[in-house]
DNA sequence: CAAGACTCCTGTCAGC
DNA sequence: TGCTGACAGGAGTCTT
């Protein structure tokens, strides 16, 4: 599942290729995404020619001269550059926006959580964007911003820091990676934070997704041909699926539970 | 306003 | 072997 440090090797992967380009032609085999591509955007970027590729949390941001392309990769899509005469579309491959010197940008997305939005107005001011919390790799993101933010929220911490409007890009793998290196508990609430802790935490987020981001400029041939699906995924993951499984540093069994309906690993001895 | 439930979708896998 | 149902999960939206 697309993460943000995937997000951002894809932007890195792919932007090379076609920044600069015309398109020429754009396919969609199937509208019904998260929400319905807009059956116009063939016409809204034929000849247009894509300046800049950029990124705010999970979302790519395709700058045209007219307005952005905004994309988001959800649970399982993926994109990658493919020339479009000799590789013909597979199943789930729903979109080819097709450049003038036949390099085209296929978007595959077997569960269809991804999305593809036109937007005329400044990206920032989107509905989907303008909320967003900071960028956990920006200086914006620090131990004050988090105890500050942490304050009275009667939440868990490990729900509280996957919300995006508190900050970008933490889903479910980096915030269980993050607390089980922090030494936080998951279900302690986020108002009981130390700033030790948020100190702690804050550096261990930070990591583990640059570390990640590293490890995937590594692969980046990846984007071109292929499956489309990032090598780097493979990290070693300390709890992430590992319920059950001896702790790495201390060897006592990984607890598994639910929160907010997703899966939580972690360490009863080694997480307080 | 905050918190929790619900929702979209399909590949994968356990159980029979 | 094939069918059925549970499950995973980002994040917007709805309900409480």
């Amino acid at each position: 599942m697309p993460e943000l440090p995937e997000v951002e090797t894809t932007r890195q992967g792919i932007a090379p290729h076609i920044t600069g380009k015309l398109v020429n032609q754009v396919v969609i085999r199937h509208h019904g995404l998260r929400w319905p591509i807009d059956p116009a955007l063939p016409n809204i970027l034929q000849r247009k020619k894509l300046l800049d590729i950029d990124r705010r949390g999970k979302y790519l941001l395709l700058q045209f001269t007219h307005g952005h392309l905004l994309i988001h990769l959800g649970m399982s899509g993926s994109l990658r550059i493919v020339n479009p005469k000799k590789e013909s579309p597979q199943k789930h491959d729903h979109v080819d926006i097709i450049f003038t010197n036949n390099i085209a940008l296929r978007f595959h997305d077997p569960r269809r959580f991804g999305s593809i939005l036109w937007t005329t107005s400044p990206p920032e001011e989107h509905a989907l964007l303008c909320k967003l919390g900071p960028e956990p790799l920006s200086d914006a993101f620090n131990s004050e911003y988090l105890f500050t933010k942490s304050r009275k929220r009667k939440k868990d911490v490990k729900t509280f820091i996957m919300d995006s409007h508190i900050v970008v890009g933490v889903g479910n793998i980096y915030a269980n990676e993050s607390l089980f290196t922090a030494g936080i508990r998951p279900t302690k609430m986020a108002s009981k934070l130390t700033r030790k802790q948020c100190e702690q935490w804050v550096n261990d987020i930070k990591a583990v997704l640059q570390r990640s981001i590293t490890q995937g400029g590594t692969t980046l041939r990846d984007f071109v041909g292929g499956d489309g699906k990032p090598g780097y995924f493979a990290q070693q993951l300390n709890v992430y699926g590992r319920g059950g499984q001896p702790c790495v540093v201390c060897k006592t069994l990984l607890k598994e539970i639910r929160q907010a309906q997703r899966a939580t690993t972690y360490c009863t001895r080694c997480q307080k």
